[in-house]
DNA sequence: CTTCCTTTGAAGCCC
DNA sequence: GGGCTTCAAAGGAAG
């Protein structure tokens, strides 16, 4: 994993939640990244260039990596608590007041200057890093020596002013803090992109400093009040303005207005109905009737999802892209595109969001210390145990079909079926799958770039045109006579694998597009 | 209405 | 500790 905390040591140091695989990730980046790293500045035409190369050079494994930009840990400045009630709140306005002079110069610069033409994501990146700049500040700052405090008092920096440590390494230009005046604010800066927040939500001014490439149909993960940070949601008496945690409070620590099921409980994004539209009724009948037992509350318990990881933090903001791009709905499709996109982007670029991941990971540690993964086991309805079976029983099952010709059980596909889970090419007395198996899309009917096949770790075929994937002004190579030699049968009767259909679709809408 | 598909990563479970 | 499974998001498709 790379060295995404500072090591600058102290209380924060411990924070490494990042995963070993991080590492595997950055390492297999490679050599590229320089030069990656030197196209950085391009727009999203880059991307697409950028992608179509590194799914060429995909497999070229590099040594080392540029270290990671350092970013804190979470160190906790400390406050006594004395600053609960009212009187913090009271002091959380005036200190919003004052807000705006303190702004440094850089975040003054961002909101005067909403024209950002940064990178196709890194505007939602780097305000997803603002939002960060929320969480605790790196110890290494050394302000709060004191001894850990209690959560929602724990990571107020230490004069509402923003930490920056996390701004100014990624030389974001998009500010965090969240005037008070906001509605003021508002009223001379309209909102250019009221829905800048896939991530974490902003202030709206902040959001209104914000500009967005990339429309976000998603629901903020942390919803913000319009006026500031979290508030809205996790409210927090408590909290100074730019407060990092505070208006996180975890919903354990609201001293009861929190609690789920609790009349003034706002739940966590993180939080989610057992099954929607009754549990925006559990909750509508909660702040009717506070006497509903203990039981029942219990059956109520919403969901606390699992934190995101960095893929799907990825994929949270790139989706709206790829979908306008491809002008595919279908998440499967889109999500095929995403996961070679991934693959494609920087060490750097990877970076942020690793580091937004564990960011998450630890946020949610924090809001749910009991929590865990196994909590959400079985809520989404398991395979029935036969079909399980099955599958494991089934000599063509994947699963066997890998372990037979000692094929990675997590990302080789068996033979040409292209399948994780279920293998339908291969049989009994057939012998080994075609693995790796064609590289290249002209088994789906569509040109390709041949992809690296004796990569260990990029083995999934293109089943989708490479030029979704590819710079349009860069048409992708193609291999024609790959999968004539292979001559691979398609996956046949009974169906063909959506993938393939949907891949075929893509591709006629790729030669009407060219014929017209 | 429910499940599947499809991706990567994190975490839990089992041996 | 390695291997495997489940879940996280998303929304169309299929059952």
């Amino acid at each position: 994993m790379p060295q995404l905390d500072s090591g600058g040591g102290g209380a924060g140091g411990g924070d490494d939640l990042g995963a070993p695989d991080e590492l595997l990730a950055f390492q297999d980046e490679g050599e590229e990244q320089d030069d990656k790293i030197r196209d950085s500045a391009a727009g999203p035409e880059r991307d697409l260039a950028e992608l179509k190369s590194s799914l060429v050079n995909e497999s070229e494994g590099a040594a080392g990596g540029a270290g990671i930009p350092g970013v804190p840990g979470a160190g906790a400045g400390a406050r006594g608590e004395a600053e609960v009630g009212a009187e913090a709140l009271g002091r959380e306005h005036a200190a919003q007041r004052l807000f705006p002079d303190k702004l440094p110069e850089p975040l003054e610069d961002g909101l005067k200057a909403p024209e950002c033409t940064s990178g196709m994501y890194k505007e939602t990146v780097y305000s997803a890093f603002n939002l960060l700049m929320h969480y605790p500040p790196p110890s290494g700052a050394g302000q709060h020596p004191q001894p850990q405090p209690p959560l929602h008092k724990a990571n107020q920096p230490p004069h509402g002013v923003p930490q920056l440590s996390l701004y100014d390494h990624f030389n974001s230009p998009h500010p965090t803090p969240a005037p008070a005046d906001i509605s003021q604010k508002q009223v001379h800066r309209p909102l250019q992109t009221p829905d800048l927040s896939g991530f974490y939500s902003l202030t709206s001014g902040s959001m209104g400093q914000l500009p967005h490439t990339v429309s976000w149909p998603s629901p903020p993960l942390y919803p913000l009040s319009p006026s500031c940070g979290y508030r809205q949601h996790f409210p927090a008496p408590t909290a100074a303005p730019g407060a990092p945690y505070p208006r996180f409070t975890h919903p354990s620590l609201m001293l009861g207005s929190s609690v789920p099921g609790h009349p003034a409980a706002i739940p966590h994004p993180a939080i989610v109905p057992p099954s929607g539209k009754q549990e925006l009724q559990s909750f509508d009948r909660n702040l009717k009737t506070q006497a509903e037992s203990k039981a029942e509350k219990e059956a109520k318990k919403p969901t606390i999802k699992k934190p995101l990881n960095a893929f799907m933090l990825y994929m949270k903001e790139m989706r709206a892209k790829v979908i306008a791009e491809c002008t595919l709905k279908e998440s499967a499709a889109i999500n095929q595109i995403l996961g070679r996109r991934w693959h494609a982007l920087s060490r750097e670029e990877q970076a942020k969001y690793y580091e937004l991941a564990r960011k998450e990971r630890q946020l949610h540690m924090q809001l749910y210390p009991g929590w865990s993964a196994r909590d959400n086991y079985g809520k989404k309805k398991r395979r029935s145990r036969e079909k399980h079976q099955e599958s494991t029983t089934d000599p063509g099952s994947p699963k066997k079909c890998r372990a037979r010709f000692g094929l990675n059980q997590q990302t080789d596909w068996c033979g040409p079926c292209r399948r994780k889970k279920k293998c339908i090419r291969y049989l009994p007395g057939e012998g080994r799958c075609p693995s790796p198996v064609p590289s290249d899309d002209s088994a789906l009917g569509c040109p390709g770039s041949p992809a690296p096949q004796d990569s260990p770790s990029y083995h999934l075929l293109p089943r989708f045109p490479t030029e979704l994937l590819a710079s349009p002004a860069e048409p992708a190579p193609t291999s024609p006579g790959l999968s004539t030699a292979l001559s691979l049968p398609t996956p046949g009767p009974p169906q063909a694998p959506r993938s393939t259909l949907q891949s075929t679709q893509v591709q006629q809408q790729e030669s009407q597009r060219q014929a017209a």
